[in-house]
RNA sequence: GGACGAUUAGCUCAGUUGGUUAGAGCGUUCGAUUCACAUUCGAAAGGUCACUGGUUCGAGUCCAGUAUCGUCCACCA
């Protein structure tokens, strides 16, 4: 007999089965034994960023890619699930200017643009590999041959083709938009670069202009001199006489024009309801002179100073701009309230100075210009219809909702940034005459680009004197909507509008596996991209997960330590416990509850495993897995019993596995094992062995159990002898077995359902079976007999020997049911021969409410399931089975009303 | 302000197109345990499915409204 310890030690067992894996060469669908038809089944691993630690969130998500991939690798799929990473240029930047401020003191502008560039190569080419080596960790199994990372050799040429595709086809345009610049750092700003400063600041309410009509109030007056409209509520009785209006006034010198506009996000209540556009100075107001096409008039210079032309105020300073316009409006009495307000100040994160919004030269992608090549329809347009279509479908649906309302709203996508590291962008520049806006960064302090320029977009840049590269970088979002073909070869592999390679094989993918939250940034940019390179879609199905959130519904982070570290529940529960406990009680869309002691219910699960495995080898030493059962071997009622159950399971969960029910399904999984399996079932079959029924539903737990909890059922799996083919004695086996890399769990065949082994019968006797046992059990310890002697209410028990010895007892005669009261209660076993009244086992008046409850219930589903039946509707459309499973079910209430109504005459 | 979600046992949550008398785990209580299982087993108690209406033969499930909580987005001139 071999040894077999009591409990299973993850950390012995994991790093050696992954290496067993790897080895087998099986994470490569190219390696995969299957015929030339074998449908595809492709993943692409949402790239993790290069900075990030694995945590739970990445758990969760590998949790249930590697689900979904194994379950389909088993099922004969050609599956591919690719590893990458992702260089997440913002978050690197500022990850890496963080960490040489703190080591040297220096800045990035110290360092200069390629020194720094340079430490940021320097740096991910330690952190890159650590993420992907966490996730092995967690047992994914992906192939590791093909991973990428979004800004390596081959995908910088993907996204340089890309860009230049798109400028060609006019997708993408150099166009004016706000930005966040610092007046003193003279550079821009990303959005959560900022950081924000209430302060208290003066509101001023005033007219431009004794002959202007209408009051507006604001905390910047200096801007004032670049408005271009005024904008009030449509709704709003007092200025809608005046919408459409054009006046024009003298603002102390500077002539303006200013169109009266309506717009809704103008608030009544607030100051006077009317407010000053100011297009070239404020996010909003930029968005208002878009749709109502204001000319746009730039004030303040990027100094922070008032630009020529602006008489008196040229010159000056922001503030000391306000001032003078102040006390102007004051002297011309124009001014009719001052007051102090709570204002949110964005000032820049370095060095506080206060933002100054500003437009700039960016590129864009256009979402509304019709394409040939989509058919002339838009990006967006396209975009949509494949989501309308259900082309792509969204798991769960309610997120189909968020998605089109957000590309309905989509304005152009401004792709380019203001940082050093990421994609170059492939445009040069050649001019003589200064540009008007010098806003473009070129690292080394700002150089003024010019105009009358000469444009270069390509990838043969053109070499000589005056000829530079434009200086920003491209949004990371960019090269990561290209992620799913641009892992699979394009452009390589996408010669003359034909896929070849790896993209004819695995795109479009089958799911895109992500969380909710980034709908928005990542899943509708991977549309666009891949209806505009590859022609179709991306991927078939997104499915979305929840957050993982501490046992109070919190959030985890840092600065609560509140969070849980997936690599140390690995080492103290192992992965198979920390996949089920994310897997388990998680539901599409919903946030997820994890803690530590969830995590150890699991590991519990994993050793009962363990020992059903020790049980039944132990046992019976020369076991061998079955896979397919000869009828003939199922003997016993617990043997018909478990079978059944076995193959109800296996079509309910591949069911379940292919809707996305990965909760239900391994609730259901741990149901059986626990509690069918481990507590009945082997406690039958050590009164009455059968190994061969035993090693079946063993094959087919360790094979359904596989996708969750991956390591321990290959590690039963290796050790244990199987009866297929392979002829060699079971001794033999387990050795021959490791040598052999065609034999693993993890390609072995997911099972199918015999419905000709689903038998209900014995299914409902064997409940009644168990029902008894327990009632025995209870009725025994309640009043202490022992050794106990039962009679039964019926005349006949089934399967005596079973129930006595489950039960410890001895069933001495069969008698029939004394009166009503024998039948009444939930047991059909009473006590009688020993001494105890019958009548002491029941209370009368809760027997009495109980059967009354019954009745009540029982009269409403009569009443119900006639109704059903008298309904023309149902009878003419539904399925005659069902019409007669109905009918037998009235039949059944009915006598059971019946029954109930005389137990309760009886009692009286 | 807009959108979306949640409200089911003491706690955490399932509940598949409406259809046997609403489920699980944890916790509580009562018992058992020489057994493969430091991590075992059997049982019990515990629910007006947030509230009000509606549709239907039938509603936890569909519709409308109310309340409370949460998430995202926008805005703070």
């Amino acid at each position: 007999m071999r040894e077999i310890p009591k409990t299973y030690e993850p950390k012995k067992y994991e790093d050696k089965i992954y290496k067993l894996w790897e080895k087998s060469g099986f994470f490569n669908p190219d390696n995969l034994k299957l015929p030339k038809n074998a449908k595809p089944y492709t993943i692409i691993l949402p790239p993790p960023n290069i900075t990030d630690k694995l945590h739970l969130g990445h758990s969760s998500m590998l949790a249930i890619q590697d689900l979904l991939i194994r379950f389909h690798r088993m099922k004969g799929y050609r599956t591919l699930w690719l590893p990458g990473t992702d260089h997440a240029a913002i978050a690197t930047h500022n990850v890496v200017e963080r960490k040489l401020l703190k080591e040297t003191g220096k800045t990035r502008h110290d360092l200069g643009r390629k020194k720094f560039l340079e430490e940021i190569w320097k740096f991910l080419h330690v952190t890159q590999k650590t993420i992907l080596g966490q996730t092995r960790k967690m047992g994914a199994s992906l192939d590791w041959s093909r991973e990428a990372f979004t800004m390596d050799e081959e995908r910088k040429v993907a996204v340089k083709k890309m860009f230049i595709d798109m400028y060609n086809e006019g997708v993408i345009y150099r166009g004016e938009r706000i930005v966040n610049w610092c007046p003193r750092c003279h550079s821009t700003l990303a959005d959560d670069e900022l950081e924000y400063e209430n302060q208290k600041t003066k509101l001023y309410t005033f007219k431009y202009a004794k002959n202007f009509p209408i009051a507006i109030a604001t905390t910047r007056p200096e801007t004032k001199l670049g408005d271009t409209a005024v904008a009030v509520n449509p709704k709003d009785e007092r200025y809608k006489k005046f919408i459409g209006q054009i006046i024009e006034v003298d603002f102390f010198g500077v002539p303006l024009k200013i169109k009266i506009i309506a717009d809704r996000n103008v608030e009544k209540d607030f100051g006077t309801g009317a407010l000053g556009v100011t297009p070239a100075h404020s996010m909003v107001d930029w968005q208002m002179a878009e749709k109502n096409a204001l000319p746009i008039v730039k004030v303040i210079d990027e100094d922070g100073k008032i630009k020529n032309n602006f008489g008196q105020f040229s010159g000056r300073t922001a503030l000391e701009a306000r001032e003078l316009v102040v006390s102007e409006l004051k002297k011309a009495g124009l001014l009719e309230k001052e007051e102090e307000m709570e204002n949110n100040l964005s000032t820049c994160y370095r060095c506080g100075t206060a933002v100054e919004p500003l437009p700039s030269k960016q590129w864009f992608v256009a979402v509304d210009k019709k394409l040939k090549r989509l058919g002339n329809k838009s990006l967006k347009e396209k975009a949509l219809e494949v989501a309308k279509q259900k082309k792509i479908q969204f798991i769960p649906l309610r997120f189909a909702k968020r998605y089109t309302d957000w590309m309905e709203n989509l304005h152009d996508w401004c792709i380019s940034r203001q940082i050093w590291f990421g994609h170059e962008i492939p445009v040069w520049y050649r001019s003589s005459e200064p540009h008007p806006s010098p806003l473009l960064n070129t690292g080394e302090g700002v150089k003024p680009l010019r105009t009358g320029e000469e444009v270069y977009v390509g990838d043969n840049p053109p070499v000589g004197k005056g000829w530079t590269q434009d200086p920003d970088t491209l949004d990371t979002w960019f090269s990561s909507g290209m992620w799913t073909f641009s892992t699979l070869g394009w452009p390589n592999n996408f010669k003359k509008n034909e896929k070849s390679g790896d993209l004819k094989k695995f795109h479009p993918t089958q799911v895109l596996e992500t969380g909710y939250e980034i709908i928005t940034l990542w899943v509708s940019r991977m549309i666009m991209m891949s209806l505009f390179a590859v022609g179709e879609i991306p991927f078939e199905n997104v499915y979305l997960h929840g957050m993982v959130l501490d046992k109070f519904g919190k959030k985890m982070s840092k600065s609560k330590g509140n969070g849980i570290d997936p690599l140390d529940m690995i080492e103290k529960f192992g992965t198979d416990a920390v996949r089920l406990a994310l897997l388990i009680g998680s539901t599409p869309g919903n946030d997820v509850r994890i803690s530590e002691e969830k995590i150890e219910s699991f590991r519990n699960f994993v050793t009962k495993l363990w020992n059903i495995y020790r049980y039944a080898a132990t046992t019976h030493p020369d076991m061998q897995l079955v896979e397919k059962i000869n009828p003939k071997d199922i003997k016993t009622l617990a043997d018909k019993w478990i079978v059944s159950k076995s193959n109800i399971l296996i079509a309910g969960l591949t069911n379940d596995l292919e809707g996305y029910k990965f909760s239900l399904a391994g609730e259901k999984l741990q149901n059986f094992i626990w509690n069918d399996l481990a507590d009945w079932y082997l406690e039958t079959n050590k009164i009455e062995k059968n190994e061969k029924v035993l090693g079946y539903v063993l094959d087919k737990i360790l094979k359904l159990t596989h996708p969750f909890a991956p390591f321990v059922t290959e590690k039963i799996w290796t050790d244990m002898p199987a009866s297929s083919a392979d002829k060699m004695s079971p001794k033999v086996r387990p050795l021959a077995r490791q040598r052999s890399n065609l034999d693993l769990l993890m390609v072995s065949k997911w099972p199918v359902s015999d419905k000709k082994l689903i038998d209900k019968k014995s299914e409902k006797e064997f409940e009644k079976l168990q029902k008894t046992v327990g009632q025995i059990r209870n009725l025994r310890s309640s009043y202490k007999i022992d050794p106990v002697r039962v009679i039964t209410a019926y005349g006949k028990v089934a399967n005596q020997g079973i129930i006595e010895k489950l039960a410890r007892v001895k069933i001495l005669e069969a008698k029939p049911p004394i009166g009503g009261l024998a039948s009444v209660g939930k047991s059909l076993v009473k006590i009688s021969d020993l001494g105890i009244d019958i009548a002491e086992l029941i209370d009368t008046e809760k027997e009495k409410v109980r059967l009354q409850k019954e009745i009540e219930n029982l009269t409403k589903l009569v009443s119900n399931t006639e109704g059903l039946l008298a309904n023309k509707k149902f009878t003419a459309s539904a399925p005659k089975e069902i019409v007669a499973q109905n009918k037998s079910r009235l039949k059944e209430y009915q006598e059971k009303l019946e029954g109930q109504k005389e137990l309760l005459g009886n009692l009286g």
